[in-house]
DNA sequence: ACTGAGGATGACCAATTGGTTATATAACTG
DNA sequence: CAGTTATATAACCAATTGGTCATCCTCAGT
């Protein structure tokens, strides 16, 4: 339901992603590395399911969330103007720098 | 002051964001556009100049609001390596789609 | 100096957020 | 079945958010 944008917000929603980035993770797993409680993470994660960017496994108890970066797409079709906005001023102080050397 | 994750979370902000991509506005400007009260407008912008997305430039009673881009790079770096996660996907869909033909 | 226009700020409000602790659920283990 | 482990949910709380209306400030024109 929600946003890729505002589950972004967050850092620690960040921070998670980032660590599925390497490979599935149990909750657990997360919790020490975050540093929050079990019920925190379990929320974070709870706010990345819906919107879409992990899926859980199941496995006995444990459930291991892994990361789904399809709706990651979105940010990036929104960044793509901006880029090229950006890199526009990178070109031009390239060639302030070129035509006038040092 | 806060980072532009947080700054991009609100659709409104974005919105402001595109429109500043074509060129300066006015805040009457961008109130009619919203359709926001022009406080509620003017919120926001704070919340981008705090994010340093935007410029200011003052004429007589009116601020011209322009777009800064640059923190958008700290988005656009976060987003690189995922980038390279669904690009990974999409190939492989495509190898698929190669290697068994219909 | 007065007036009006353009914006920012203050005060307020309901809803949401990010965190907590306590409790519930579900699956393995003896 | 009783106990333990892993996770989710409920209840709660303070702080933040996104919006409003009313007010203030600054500048231009008269």
């Amino acid at each position: 339901m929600a946003t890729a944008f505002a589950a972004l917000a967050d850092p620690h929603r960040r921070q998670i992603l980032d660590l599925l980035r390497a490979r599935e993770r149990a909750v657990s797993e997360l919790v020490d590395q975050l540093g929050l409680s079990q019920p925190g993470v379990s929320k974070h994660l709870r706010t990345l399911r819906e919107a879409d960017l992990v899926t859980v496994r199941h496995d006995a108890q444990r459930r291991w969330y892994g990361l789904c970066p399809e709706p990651l797409t979105e940010v990036d079709d929104w960044l793509a103007p901006y880029r090229a906005f950006w890199s526009d001023r990178l070109d031009a102080l390239e060639r302030h720098l070129e035509e006038n050397p040092d």
